[in-house]
DNA sequence: ATGTCCAATTTTATTGGA
């Protein structure tokens, strides 16, 4: 099973650059971000007719997440758990039903800039309420992840000037320190356990031809618990997909999972 | 500090978010 995640930026915008994508790639299962559309003119036809189930959890011109799988998808649950009051759209999961269960998480975690502030705040908390879900799902011994825009840059090697992200919320050391929490419960960074080393990156700001001069960071990740991490073959980034008409600022991430 | 893009409203121009 090949599954991945894609911050979109949105999904009028970005109806060809998506379906394109979904015609080569293949994958079973997509975990979208930013789809920025209430649930009702979400395109959903477009992706049935190539014979995924649909599901979105939409709002008003920001955020909003959503699923597309070639495999039945179960149990959906809309909203990330901790916070009634919180009315931003960034988390949907559901268990995908093959051979064995799989529950996939998908996430669009707060920017947080500008930080300090309560932006920041807001991210820091939402990560904290991630950290309780996270604790559910290690405890639980089923497969399972959670995979989408973290944005979060782990460490110095997954930008390439880490020295202008110092002060963003993206690299702060709260923000660091919050992922590396999560992570420590004993989730597998997937792209990690593939491949090592500096260059791999899965956004570029549209701005000062970052694509061009490769200037990117790596934000977008897949998460598994011990259970899905037994089950992971590999793991890849699509970065060629950002250099062609109308692109996503980010590009899709990959893992194929022996299920 | 920003050389870009997207969505919505203030709508053929501006604003907020990233």
């Amino acid at each position: 099973m090949k599954i991945a995640t894609f911050n979109i930026n949105g999904i009028k915008a970005r109806v060809n650059a998506l379906t394109d994508w979904l015609d080569e790639a293949q994958p079973d299962v997509a975990l979208l971000q930013e789809i920025k559309s209430v649930d009702e003119n979400f395109p959903r036809e477009l992706f049935e007719d190539r014979g995924y189930s649909v599901e979105t959890h939409g709002q008003k011109s920001f955020n909003g997440v959503a699923i597309l799988s070639k495999l039945p998808l179960e149990d959906v649950q809309r909203g990330l758990p901790g916070d009634e009051t919180d009315e931003q759209a960034r988390w949907i999961e559901a268990t995908v039903v093959g051979k064995q269960a799989l529950r996939v998480c998908g996430l669009y975690l707060p920017n947080g800039n500008p930080a300090p502030g309560p932006k920041f705040d807001y991210k820091l908390s939402w990560m904290e309420r991630l950290y309780h879900r996270a604790r559910e799902l290690m405890q639980s011994e089923e497969p399972a992840l959670m995979a989408g825009d973290y944005n979060i840059i782990p460490q110095e090697e997954d930008a390439k000037r880490p020295e202008a992200w110092r002060e963003d919320a993206l690299f702060r050391p709260e923000s660091r320190a919050a992922f590396r929490r999560i992570v420590n419960l004993g989730f597998t960074d997937a792209f990690r356990a593939r491949v090592q080393g500096p260059g791999h990156y899965s956004f570029w700001d549209y701005q000062a031809g970052a694509w061009n001069r490769n200037d990117g960071i790596r934000i977008d990740h897949l998460l598994l618990n011990p259970q899905a991490a037994d089950l992971l073959v590999d793991c890849r980034i699509d970065s060629e997909i950002r250099g062609r008409e109308k692109p996503s600022d980010h590009v899709p991430v990959w893992a194929e999972m022996d299920i």
